[in-house]
DNA sequence: TTGACAGTTGACCGTGCGGTCAACTAATCT
DNA sequence: AGATTAGTTGACCGCACGGTCAACTGTCAA
């Protein structure tokens, strides 16, 4: 049983790190399996399928990505609108150091997955749906915390944690594009600046 | 001859299409050749390989991009800030209208392509690359005409139009995820309101 | 009329993919 | 001791992929 574990472990570590630094269609079932030092039947005694390892993949790195750095970054004790700028921080550092290491810049796991697959599989695209909707809710938080404090004038603080989200997946698509991390930390500021009124379309 | 540009013409259309709605890896050879209504090798004799191909489509998407509502919107004829609503406005009217037509949001062929390639293929990245920065001058000889017109206060013209560019493909992103255009409607008045300003780092 | 050549055909190739399966191993429960 | 069951093995399957090629077709210049 305690191999078991460290097996079904095994699979989701090695297509993590792969399917995050390349994509979905480009890992294969052999290359995860040579990675965790099984065979293939042993994979599909864990997983009906690929693309069920994907959702388990989605699953564990939306925990480790929510309760890590995300997490860290929107701790309440920090001053709300510094918590965006931790989270650029943070996605810059890390973005960085995977750089210096493997040499390209992976981008994130969720938006290269939503781009690659959303048109294909919906049950996937809504879970990388419910991944962005959460980090969106601490957004919001903070948000709703800083015109609370007046530290911020008053605004649309449901859709403009959308667009700061939105900012954020778009800065790390460009860093991606150019291979270069910089572009996070020279964009960085911008993210606080966005503002939706409240006016413009809501009624409630 | 004129079958020849009329054959190469057929791909590239096929490819364009299908490369935009689905993805690189998805979409195969054989599947463009039965659209284009050719054969396999009449495929070889106008690309030596599929990646030459998307080379092609994406030559041929960038100029069709450029000169059709990117220079709409980017009429000197309007208001500098108004281009930008232009744009907004244009990105969410197409996005939607496909999706009437498929059923599904594509998304940006570019932000599609450098997500899902552009830790495989150095040249192809340099080209999206190349795509962006051309985008990118648009957006910021408009803001350099803003400032200078005195209808917004100064910033980092270089920088904004880089964060704003970023900011329309992670609406973008975030709409495909959805799958609902209506998200680069709600979210579309953010990119006014960012901003980089002009000290941070640079010193010249 | 002939030769050259761009364009086209369709059969073909090797490879790697996602996935299957019957047999084996090793704990766990009765 | 015997049965059950989770986990593992490695050979195997069908298929679709990107790509190749020798032969054919039609056009046009000399």
């Amino acid at each position: 049983m305690t191999a078991t574990i460290n097996t079904r472990d095994r699979i989701i570590e090695a297509a993590k790190s792969r399917f995050h630094s390349r994509s979905y269609a480009d890992v294969g079932i052999k290359e995860i399996c040579d990675t965790a030092l099984i065979q293939k039947g042993s994979f599909y005694h864990f997983f009906p399928s690929k693309r069920d390892l994907v959702l388990a993949v989605i699953d564990e790195f939306a925990s480790e990505w929510a309760d890590g750095f995300v997490a860290e970054a929107f701790d309440p004790a920090l001053p709300p609108m510094e918590r965006f700028s931790y989270m650029v921080d943070a996605a810059y550092y890390w973005q960085k150091s995977v750089k210096e290491k493997h040499g390209k810049m992976p981008g994130c796991l969720f938006g290269n997955l939503a781009l690659e697959i959303s048109t294909k599989d919906d049950i996937l695209r809504s879970r990388l749906n419910a991944v962005f909707a959460h980090a969106k809710s601490r957004f919001k938080e903070a948000l709703d915390e800083a015109i609370e404090r007046k530290e911020i004038a008053p605004l649309d603080t449901d859709l403009t944690a959308e667009a700061m989200l939105a900012y954020l997946e778009g800065m790390i698509l460009f860093a991606k594009a150019q291979n270069d991390p910089e572009v996070i930390y020279k964009l960085g500021s911008g993210l606080m600046s966005i503002r939706i009124e409240l006016d413009s379309n809501s009624i409630n």
